[in-house]
DNA sequence: CTGAAAGCGCTTACAG
DNA sequence: CTGAAAGCGCTTACAG
């Protein structure tokens, strides 16, 4: 059953039908009170009628906004940027912009993709950094002056907005909780990506809490990113090795500490009780692997929404509140520490 | 440090400086061979001197080719369907296609969504069915005229091109698997999503193995999805109640396969001696969850890519080689039976 | 409240 | 191989 008229009525096909000029037209969508009521009413029954769908390419070419915003992800199988894009999308959907697109995962393509956005003459972009953008991709947004924000982002913007939460004080937050259940013996689970100051500034938290509580602070295991929930266990061996006594883990993200979990399950070790697990992402596993991880949650629904805010914000009005904001985290408690 | 030249180059600034006509700037970048080299050089420079960035929209107004794919999607945080999208983004990439994202639960919204898609006139659109898809909406495309591939789908197509893979077959092979190791009690756990043909489909195929075998095919029970993990303990209970004999336990998908094994290590029951557990869909937790979960993957970089591949071809020929495709899924061999 | 006209930055037959 | 000209379907001052 395909068929579908190949030719889509114009605007001037509707003003015609409806018996007015095409800027009247034009004038019933975008500034519906500049035309007479009655006017209003025959324009949008004929358009219903011929099935008139307005060519927003035109659109953004006469108007010079596109009203589409570009995204740049990482990954969308982390499901913290596919909620940033879900709060993102449904943000800019109420406003009547549009998603556009691009998952990269390294920096070289970054600024291929980044050139076939840009000739998209996006109203705005999204750069959420699980890595470091090159020089020649900031050069490249910077040149073509079109705003920006950076998501995942708890510092100074590198380039125009950041929003974000700080990394730093959660991982603290969540180790401090550990040490007033009376552990005294934890470590860090954290991934050996140097370049990543996302990861560093967790370890730095963590260990900024067990210095505040006199506690060694050097009890640190680095995993591969790739290991996965593999990394769990391999933290786990390696820690206990050093330290014998260990009674808790304090892990870089919730697939790092559900592999804790499911090793302690192998060993028949019981959790709390005899070993203590905390995450970092509050996914969805989080919920759900026994006996429930306590985790923080970093909103990424509302970083993403918020991105969109100051996005549109900048983009319609030509400045911003501020330039950086932060989302509120917040600590999930369930039953592993 | 934000700036930016708010005026980009044109194609005219750009045939001016380089001391040729707008006509050959643009060939130079759409039909090379047509110009002579020592021009194109020049221009080519030229343009990367002056940071010329072609203006896609201009250019999708003036050729009617918007080079624009919009796809929507039932939810991004389903790692089949993120796979999908990153099969489709990539082979669109390198086809200079750039991907116009929307993700719609509902059927209402998806008909508001579309008509926001379509106003943008993308060149094709990739329907990723979690749902179907209501007669408006598609109304909505029929009447558009844009080329439709539906992922995900493994019948006829509703509209105009399908790809996927058989659902009952993969469901059935797995469930044959799983006779074959001498199982002769097993329980399906489903989905009550009665509107979800795929779940039926799936259904359908264990059945089909258990007939086959001359085994009941009536232990099965439905967890509603948003159970989650505990789908798979739900299940386990309840099929265990029903026949106390049961010694595997087929899954509608590796989430709540994972749950039965989590259900499993808190009884203490050893996996796969005591008990097997069969998934679907290969998530990134089959691999990790011990002692590792057998699985069907079912390909969804490759459904994508071929989704691309259908449209393009459709987009730039007319026509399609076949306006249904097959995806190979593959059993993943774990040790969970 | 309504409209004629120019223009957004490209592409595309059509000539030369 | 190169170019002048019309046109894609809208929006936007500017008049009336």
């Amino acid at each position: 059953m395909t068929s579908g008229s190949r030719t889509r009525a114009t605007m001037a096909d509707l003003a015609k039908a409806a018996g007015v000029s095409p800027m009247t037209v034009s004038n019933c969508f975008k500034h519906p009170h500049k035309v007479q009521e009655s006017t209003r009413k025959k324009v949008l029954e004929t358009a219903a009628a011929i099935g008139y769908v307005p060519n927003l390419i035109a659109s953004s070419l006469a108007s010079g906004n596109s009203r589409m915003i570009a995204a740049l992800v990482p990954s969308l199988r982390n499901s913290n940027y596919a909620n940033t894009l879900k709060g993102l999308g449904d943000y800019l959907h109420t406003r009547g912009y549009e998603l556009l697109l691009a998952e990269t995962d390294h920096a070289e393509r970054e600024e291929k993709v980044l050139q076939s956005l840009l000739g998209r003459r996006p109203a705005g972009i999204v750069l959420t950094s699980g890595q470091q953008h090159s020089q020649r991709s900031l050069e490249l947004i910077n040149h073509s002056g079109v705003p920006v924000v950076e998501t995942w982002h708890d510092a100074q913007p590198h380039l125009d907005m950041a929003v974000g939460f700080s990394l730093f004080d959660a991982a603290r937050d969540i180790a401090t909780m550990m040490v007033r259940k009376g552990l005294r013996h934890i470590g860090w689970a954290g991934h050996d990506k140097p370049e990543s100051a996302r990861y560093l500034q967790r370890q730095r938290g963590f260990q900024k809490a067990m210095e505040e509580a006199g506690l060694r602070s050097d009890l640190v295991f680095l995993v591969p990113e790739s290991a996965g929930f593999a990394g769990g266990r391999l933290a786990m061996e390696a820690l206990l090795a050093k330290e014998p006594q260990l009674q808790g883990l304090c892990c870089v993200s919730d697939v790092v500490a559900a592999g804790a979990l499911f090793d302690c399950m192998r060993r028949g070790w019981r959790v709390p009780e005899r070993f203590s697990v905390a995450g970092y992402g509050d996914y969805e596993i989080a919920a759900e692997v026994p006996p429930g991880l306590t985790t923080v949650n970093t909103n990424g629904a509302e970083i993403g929404r918020t991105a969109g805010e100051m996005l549109l914000q900048k983009i319609e009005t030509g400045r911003v509140d501020a330039v950086t904001r932060r989302v509120p985290y917040q600590i999930v408690i369930r039953h592993s520490l």
